[in-house]
DNA sequence: TTGCTCCTCACGTCACGTGAGGTGGC
DNA sequence: TTGCTCCTCACGTCACGTGAGGTGGC
């Protein structure tokens, strides 16, 4: 039985022109032509098949064009190629999870960052990582701090731009920051040196709004909460601030960050 | 502080070439030049970072110049994105965690066929969702027909091509082929006419390999089982087997199919 | 004759990577 | 002068989708 290129197109849900590039990739040995016209037997349509199956499971096409190729895989090497398959669906599915994951804490803290702008509470701050550069810039000079933050980076988007202050300093520093218990699943340690371990414990919390002056004074997204520490006699251990968003709506830049002072 | 290309891009990880495009799609606008050559201020960095951390998120780059420009989203917008970028990892990550188990049950079951083709044993066959076309081709010639196989064949790699036979007949049908749990997640049901269910049981089993003959006569696969159950004095009901792989390792097309007679 | 299917190019997609060939600053 | 960094273009990637313009069969 000899079937027509747009039977076999509806069956298996895909364009005719993507047929077509099959064909042109080696995954089909050009069909039977009569009158220019493409015929498909049998055994076309079970090879075709087979490729669909094999694309699902993430193998390309030059793959599929060797395995089914006149000096075409035994069993053997497919059965081994299907089990790195199945490895890199592991890991993509625990990669998905991961991320939903970040992208929900982001979006918990950035709700209630909304709701809570200027009000300052009380809450258990986590223990976090943070690198900080000696310069104060965004940017470390050193080309191997550099390659630090860019390890640090990979973490995205658990990590993120933060601000830490020491206690009983003044000057805040920007640099990059990932919850501690995050940091672990990325392989990053605080070194002593550049990353650092930020202790967290009951803290005072707050949302705070600002410009372009982030840049010269970090620790300007304390202002408020120092007052209010100065005020309810607490004293501050170190501080930190994390990103919650950028708002363009107004071509300026607001920074939003949640800020708090560890005060035990 | 005004940094380079070249340290932006060690700190991003990313090459210079990648900076470039994204300037070229507007996520940055041209940084200022001097005498041809970037330079990136702390915002600047800011904003790649930030970039990034939404790319992680797998946010396109338009969507990002959109966020970024100087119509730019406010936080609203920027979280209801977030939370479709949330589903959409949650959904991938379930997706993954389903393609890694398919890709499994296939591994399992290739393996066990290179060791056991040629033997019979016992078995519990799983009940399945069969569709075979009336004309015995792999292809339905109804157009409403394909478009049925067409849904089914999206259930891949769990659905796989495989043969039906029914009680007491001799002639066996090629078609689609799922376990019946595994169609559930796909909202694929027997509808009796087209997808008939095939009940399971205690059945005899073994692997086969065949080659064009099979679509002439597909009941050829269940012959060596039909030879043990008349010698040992089985009453079979029905018969189904499964495609394992095919081989084209001697240029020749073999087709691996494990076979099983329900008998209880 | 009229639809319908099929044909072959060619170009677009997305987020870059990889040269090629050339310039500027220490 | 020699490296090094940086510049701009152009083309490749991967698995197709989308026309444009034309032909064959009922």
């Amino acid at each position: 039985m000899r079937h027509s290129i747009g039977d076999v197109s509806r069956l298996l849900g895909m364009t005719t022109s993507a047929l077509h590039y099959y064909e042109k990739e080696g995954v089909i040995d050009t069909p039977k032509v009569e009158s220019g016209r493409r015929y498909y037997e049998e055994a076309d349509v079970y090879r075709l098949v087979s490729a669909k199956k094999y694309r699902a499971m993430g193998v390309t096409l030059k793959e599929i064009a060797e395995q089914f190729g006149p000096y075409g895989m035994g069993a053997e090497q497919v059965l081994t190629r299907m089990e790195e398959k199945r490895e890199e669906a592991m890991r993509l599915a625990e990669q998905y999870t991961k991320l939903a994951g970040d992208i929900d804490r982001l979006i918990r803290a950035g709700r209630e960052g909304v709701r809570a702008t200027g009000k300052v509470d009380f809450f258990h701050a986590e223990d976090m990582l943070m690198l900080c550069t000696e310069s104060g810039s965004i940017v470390p000079e050193d080309k191997e701090q550099q390659c630090v933050a860019q390890r640090l980076l990979e973490a995205m988007p658990a990590v993120g731009i933060g601000v830490y202050r020491e206690a009983g300093k003044d000057a805040g520093h920007l640099g990059y920051i990932i919850p501690a218990a995050r940091a672990m699943d990325f392989g990053i340690e605080a070194d002593g040196r550049l990353i650092r371990r930020v202790q967290g414990g009951l803290a005072l919390r707050t949302v705070v709004r600002c410009g372009a002056e982030l840049y010269a004074q970090p620790s300007c997204i304390f202002a408020a909460l120092d007052a209010y520490a100065r005020e309810h006699r607490f004293t501050p251990k170190g501080s930190y601030g994390v990103t919650l968003f950028v708002d363009c709506a107004e071509g300026e830049l607001v920074y939003y960050f949640a800020a708090c002072i560890v005060i035990e």
